[in-house]
DNA sequence: CCATATGTCTGACCTTAGTCAGGCATACCT
DNA sequence: AGGTATGCCTGACTAAGGTCAGACATATGG
């Protein structure tokens, strides 16, 4: 049964990312090495700061470099520094110029004429099918991309996220969210051996977190799981979970508890469809409504 | 509403074909090149016709011939006469070594992997529903690859097809199929301007023929609609009847007609989906049981 | 103000992918 | 038998993609 779902990845990548991948490159390049079309089309009408092109397309500094040149010879880019108030003098962004705009706007139009080209053979009911069912794929995809680890709370990465989540709960409680009236957790309580952040991240950019304080002598407590809408309706929150548990449960927790507030309705749905239990007040965190409790035995 | 399609199916392609794509191709070199590891793959544990090959990826005939030399002298390939009895002499065939069926094996179990790096991250349910929804977006793309172009019916792949046909027929019909109690089609029939031949090719396989007659004074008729078994079902007859029938009605026939046998059922159903109504015999084919006529007024 | 880190750039270099023209042997046609 | 087509091969060449070591200017921390 495993073999066979892996049998049916195994065509899809051949068929479907091969081909279509290669068909794609194709309309993209016309005529432009791939590379510099590429470039072109990710630099986009709004310009782009060099270091984030380098990011995107994951291009050693040296080769980027080169390319914007090219594309500088061919005047279709400039490349200055990227004045933001009070930037970093080094930085320099890159921005189109009027050819290379209209440049862009014609790489824009074949991407369409690609697509439409997938579609136009089909009929109108199997189009609406192939599209729903792209979607579903690339949602699973994305899923399926994204990658949990264990990251020192410190990290900006993390503070993104626990920022992303006090301006979430701020905007959900009832009564707004002042975290001098919520019970403090320092960043020494989520570093091993006391307990772990975990990160979630999709292509390098954060999109959730979770963290699990171990007690001595008590159950271990999940602490700010928080997922980025852009993500949500993927189980990303039910993946994170199942971490922290088994991070406790193979230290020799017996048992993991969180406190949460009403207004977090999906969030108490998961709890509860994970298998937690409600239980009495076990803390007298201000900004909670339910306590619960989850059996981590084997 | 057209536009959102083509949006999502390009947010597709970006995602999914790009990504996986790349990642796939990463798998599969380990070290070498691509091209390298892409030819020892078609080669397979059978072995292969280097005319195959060159076909198959595509590739060069003198760059094909200099990765061969390359594989053979990592000891991973020979290349000799391919000796099929009475075979042609020019003709060479690759096949792997021991060490490149080795190697051959370690693909295909980095390809296993890496189709269930993509699925482990997911819960069995949305490993279902992915795999699911890959098989559908591959089977409409299958469905969109098609080509349909008119050919001289004296072509070979117009010939293989028409030969599949007569196969299949006399399997399906009670009493088989004898070509000389059939009336006969003369190729000149289905050469413009007396008739047309589309052919329907799937990466340059034929995988279904239909044909039409332009009889002067009279409708046009429809002869030879047949569609392989592997691509059933994807409305592939629906779009050759359209074609022929657009052929037809272009060059001002008003109406079409066809005879078909009462085994053929999904032809039949087909016909009538297609706006086809039954009529009194116009002909007296010996296998038919049904006639059916379409007005192509607009 | 110094030492060190960072962002971008240039020059030198290499591999891979791919094209093209012609060569040689075999097959096919008349 | 001779002429032409075909299948595979070699040699010569090019472009594209990419790496690496520094150079240079601007931050940043003490």
């Amino acid at each position: 049964m495993d073999a066979e779902l892996i049998a049916a990845v195994r065509r899809f990548n051949r068929t479907v990312t091969q081909r279509v991948g290669a068909l794609d490159d194709e309309y993209m390049a016309r005529g432009r090495p791939l590379a510099q079309a590429r470039l072109l089309w990710e630099i986009g009408p709004g310009g782009a700061e060099v270091a984030a092109l380098r990011a995107r397309l994951g291009l050693d500094s040296g080769y980027l470099s080169r390319l914007l040149r090219t594309l500088e010879g061919d005047g279709l880019v400039t490349v200055g520094p990227a004045d933001q108030i009070g930037g970093d003098g080094r930085v320099r962004a890159a921005a189109l110029t009027e050819t290379g705009r209209a440049e862009w706007t014609e790489l824009d139009k074949r991407s369409d004429e690609f697509a439409w080209s997938i579609l136009e053979p089909l009929p109108a009911h199997r189009r609406q099918r192939l599209v729903a069912a792209m979607a579903e794929v690339e949602r699973l995809l994305v899923a399926s991309m994204v990658i949990i680890t264990p990251c020192p709370p410190s990290d900006p990465r993390a503070r993104a996220c626990v920022r992303a989540y006090a301006r979430e709960v701020a905007r959900r409680f009832d009564d707004g969210f002042d975290p001098a009236l919520s019970n403090a957790v320092h960043d020494d309580e989520l570093v091993p051996p006391a307990g772990v952040f975990l990160l979630a991240t999709l292509n390098d950019e954060p999109v959730g977190c979770g963290a699990v304080k171990l007690h001595r002598d008590a159950p271990a407590e999940i602490k700010r799981v928080w997922v980025a809408d852009a993500v949500r309706g993927l189980g990303l929150g039910r993946r994170l979970l199942g971490e922290l548990e088994r991070y406790a449960a193979e230290r020799g927790w017996a048992a993991v508890r969180l406190d949460t507030n009403r207004n977090l309705t999906e969030a108490i749905a998961l709890y509860r469809a994970a298998g937690y239990r409600e239980i009495a007040p076990y803390n007298t965190e201000h900004y909670a409504h339910h306590w619960f409790e989850k059996c981590l035995a084997p």
